[in-house]
RNA sequence: GCGGCUGUGGCGGAAUGGUAGACGCGACGGAUUCAAAAUCCGUUUCUGGUGACAGAGUGGGGGUUCAAGUCCCUUCAGCCGCACCA
């Protein structure tokens, strides 16, 4: 016997090494044919791949070589998501130049996927820090702006003091700069902002043509952009010394209108801060509110609380009943109007509100099946469907005719109207960093806001910067801000912002397209590859990224780059990589590596102290629960980390990394590969086997291809290796020697190595030039199933008796209700529970089941 | 608080309303070996029984159906998203 050892690196850096001479995976330009554009979320170069990756991409991968087999044209390209602020904290800590250590990275995660042996077209590769892909942005930037879908407005930031710097959100913690510990600040600056609110009722819209996307993603896009309908109510101060004389609110509810027992604002409403410059109360209380809301948990618990200015409004259809107006804690500025009328019977936290502030509670919509007179609120707001009362001519009506009738009262008397309002903000685009796209914009003190010229671009960044000192190196920098007015030449500045980095992850999908164009992307290719018929990645960004690239689509098909809608098709959001965490006596996270496994007990490797083992949680560098894709891959071999990838979980799911599993894998590849080194094989193309044993696994081949087939596609990839595994045993299972059986394994072995190809593409490769043949797999067309030898001619039905189970009896496939049920009532079992009596009806579903009732 | 997802053997997980537990991991028994690793064969939902077999079983309770892991109602638990959104 020929006792070949898999080695896989060796097969792994061979084939790796032919594709590329190969050029193997290179999208055609040939337009013809049909296209399939998988794309896997491209990863941001922090400098090692990492577990989630190694998932990912596997994903992406096993659907680009099946489709590639599949006949298509398929584009799977990889890039760099290469600005932000990782680069400038390495160039703070270590003095790193960002470009640099990000160019680096790129080349070290470059050469790690490579090992992966992922089929990307690498001749599509970029980075969004070059130039060369930003200064498409900035001209889009500029497009946007001459359309009204970029502007600039003031807007508040967190403010670091002590870095004298701007900090994201995620910088802030309790507070506090991540850096400094300072207490941060909110200060206003001008910043830019895309109008993305302009399509939040065509992005909600359109949410329901994404059918191939997660229903869960699609739900958090729905809520994120939050319509909510109502209408807009004016109320008319009373008295002569108001800062001012109406305040407007926003209601879902104005059917409620005659419950109306408050008004409150927020406590950054223009009339509170106006009172607040008068009254030391009021401005006390507003400052109070300013220190809230800065912790989220005070949030959580935080009480209903008021200031009563003891000022009134007057209610727009009770002419004059008298609201008081307060200033309250739980009204949010940045909401509707900022101001509510409070309906404490119909709402929780006016109701909250009313009961602290003894502020008067009036009943006006009545559940069904209530009698009025027994009808109280005490604690819980009444917000189910009924019948108006307490509202003048309104009563009787239900919420729906009652939400019209107020409308309709209050537009004609011009107090009132129809809004409908999202919870959806404008994204701001502005970003107080170094390592980012510059925003190409001058100020101009005589001309103002003044576009670069698109002559003029890219606006690069300067590569001499210094982050010795604090704050923005673009605004430190000795030259780079200075340069004159496009209109009027006098000396001006350039704006020292960079984009948000979600700016480049809003149309990457488009260049890979086009990769090489002088225009971004060309239209017709565009048009030809987009869009993207099957994008993976996090759910992490589910809302944002998503939603941004969505809206970026929009407005480029609004400024002219194209036509189309919707970027992504298809939509599948990975599950996490878990490992199991493991902690010393002193609490201190371990690393895998340095636990053993002994018996039920772990303890450390070196020391031999017991270790506790803990939970199975996401694999994050602080708990130290992370395996190294690199040393598996020397260990085991992609091919081995790939079918693990892909073996136990389905890839929605969260998935838990075991060394018990990747042994798993390698040992079903060493399996597969002594099945093939081993067997002594009749030549390709011996004619198959039309009976016997033989048939019998050629039956049974021709299942797997059509099972795997449908996995596949369905992104059941567990099943699809489990119909891999259901193969190979069967192919075990077969032990006649004849030489039809044999022409029969050989068969069923080459439709293995097939089938086994997108998942673990190296070791299939190898195998199939074992197996004698001179093309490559890369190249080779999906087996097709002869679906007339899937279903087995004799089947086993069960029976059942009253729907338990009872027995099972063999049947022609197809064979008549009269036949199934004679065999039924014939089986001895059957006989034996029926106790002679007769059956009441025998129920005959063909080819699936018998039952007997009794 | 609102919304969503998920609950199936020791574990990961399979099951167009139609024979629950495919496939794998682990475990146990056996073969091979001087021994071990590797490999091969077998067993493995639970309870009772040597056994044929019987009973129970998809978080709990109820319902629809000839038939429910699957559909409906209700309840519990875990996870995720949003969160004073008017």
């Amino acid at each position: 016997m020929n006792m070949v050892q898999y080695d896989a690196p060796a097969i792994e850096k061979k084939w790796q090494a032919r594709w590329v001479a190969a050029n193997s995976f290179a999208a055609s330009p040939d337009k013809t044919k049909p296209k399939y554009y998988v794309l896997e979320m491209f990863p941001y170069p922090s400098g090692r791949i990492h577990m989630g990756h190694v998932r990912n991409y596997t994903l992406g991968d096993v659907v680009a070589r099946y489709r590639r087999a599949k006949g298509f044209n398929v584009l799977h390209p990889m890039g760099w998501d290469a600005f932000g602020l990782p680069a400038e904290n390495a160039a703070i800590e270590r003095g790193a130049h960002p470009g640099n250590w990000t160019r680096d990275n790129i080349a070290s995660m470059r050469t790690q996927l490579k090992s992966m042996g992922l089929a990307y077209d690498w001749g599509r590769e970029f980075a969004t820090c070059d130039p060369n892909y930003y200064q498409h942005e900035q001209l889009m930037f500029l497009k946007f702006f001459e359309k009204g879908l970029a502007y600039r407005k003031e807007s508040w930031v967190n403010w670091d003091p002590a870095e004298n710097t701007v900090l994201a959100n995620e910088q802030v913690v309790d507070g506090r700069g991540w850096r400094s510990g300072a207490i941060v600040e909110r200060r206003r600056l001008s910043q830019w902002f895309l109008k993305i609110t302009k399509y939040a009722d065509e992005l909600l819209a359109a949410i329901e043509t994404l059918e191939r996307w997660p229903e869960r993603v699609r739900l958090m896009q729905h809520n994120w952009i939050g319509k909510s309908e109502g209408a807009r109510v004016k109320f008319r101060m009373l008295g002569d010394t108001m800062p001012i004389d109406t305040i407007e609110v926003f209601t879902t509810r104005p059917d409620t209108l005659f419950g109306a027992s408050f008004i409150a604002v927020a406590a950054n409403h223009p009339l509170a801060v106006a009172l607040g410059e008068t009254n030391q109360d009021a401005a006390d209380f507003i400052a109070e509110c300013a220190k809230l809301g800065t912790s989220e948990v005070t949030i959580e618990t935080a009480e209903k609380r008021g200031f009563d200015t003891g000022l009134s409004a007057e209610h727009p259809l009770l002419t004059g009943k008298k609201l008081p107006v307060h200033i309250a804690n739980f009204v949010l500025m940045e909401y509707g109007t900022g101001a509510i009328f409070g309906c404490p019977a119909h709402d929780q936290r006016d109701l909250d509100f009313a009961k602290a502030y003894n502020l008067p509670v009036t009943p006006v919509v009545l559940p069904p099946g209530v009698n009025q007179d027994d009808f109280k609120i005490t604690r819980e707001a009444y917000t189910g469907p009924g019948k108006l009362i307490n509202s003048g001519n309104w009563d009787g009506l239900d919420i729906e005719a009652g939400k019209q009738a107020a409308i309709t009262a209050l537009e004609e008397i011009k107090v009132g109207s129809v809004e409908t309002i999202f919870r959806l903000r404008d994204w701001g685009v502005s970003r107080q960093r170094y390592w980012g796209c510059p925003i190409p914009i001058i100020y101009c003190d005589d001309c103002g806001v003044v576009p670069v010229p698109a002559k003029d671009l890219p606006v690069t960044l300067p590569e001499d910067v210094d982050f010795s000192k604090p704050g923005n190196p673009l605004a430190n920098h000795p030259s780079w801000k200075h340069t004159s007015c496009p209109s009027c030449g006098k000396a001006a500045f350039r704006e020292q912002d960079t984009f948000d980095t979600f700016f480049e992850s809003s149309w990457y999908f488009l260049r890979y397209a086009d990769p090489k164009s002088a225009h971004g992307f060309s239209s017709e290719a565009a048009e030809y590859w987009l869009p993207v018929d099957q994008y993976i990645g996090g759910v992490e960004h589910a809302v944002l990224h998503l939603l941004y690239s969505r809206f970026f689509t929009r407005a480029l098909s609004e400024v002219g780059y194209l036509d189309l809608a919707e970027p992504f098709a298809g939509l599948m959001t990975q599950g996490m990589v878990c490992h199991q965490t493991y902690q010393d006596r002193d609490g201190k996270w371990l690393f895998p590596t340095e636990v053993i496994h002994d018996g039920d007990d772990w303890r450390h490797g070196k020391t031999g102290e017991a270790v506790r083992a803990g939970r199975i949680e996401k694999m994050s560098k602080s708990k130290r629960n992370v395996v190294d894709p690199e040393i598996i891959i020397e260990t085991y071999g992609a091919d081995t980390a790939r079918l693990f990838m892909l073996s136990d979980s389905p890839p929605e799911r969260d998935m838990e990394w075991t060394e018990a599993g990747v042994q798993g894998a390698s040992r079903f590849l060493k399996r597969i590969y002594r099945m093939v080194n081993d067997n002594a094989l009749p030549s390709i193309g011996t004619p198959q086997p039309t009976d016997g044993e033989g048939m019998e696994l050629v039956r049974a081949t021709h299942k797997a291809i059509y099972s795997m087939s449908l996995d596949i596609e369905g992104f059941r990839f567990n099943r699809a290796v489990a119909q891999l595994h259901t193969l190979a045993n069967s192919i075990s299972n077969t032990k006649g020697k004849s030489p039809s059986v044999a022409a029969a394994r050989r068969f069923a072995i080459e439709t293995l190595v097939q089938l086994i190809a997108p998942l673990t593409p190296h070791i299939a490769e190898e195998l199939w030039e074992t197996l004698g043949h001179q093309t490559m797999l890369a190249n080779s067309s999906w087996p097709t199933a002869n679906e007339s030898l899937i279903a087995d001619n004799i089947i086993e039905i069960g029976v059942q008796i009253n729907g338990k189970l009872r027995d099972t009896v063999s049947l022609a496939r197809d064979c008549t209700t009269q036949e199934a049920e004679d065999a039924a009532l014939a089986s001895p079992t059957i006989v034996r529970y029926l106790e002679n009596q007769a059956p009441k009806r025998v129920i005959v579903v063909p080819n699936r089941i018998i039952n007997v009732v009794v």
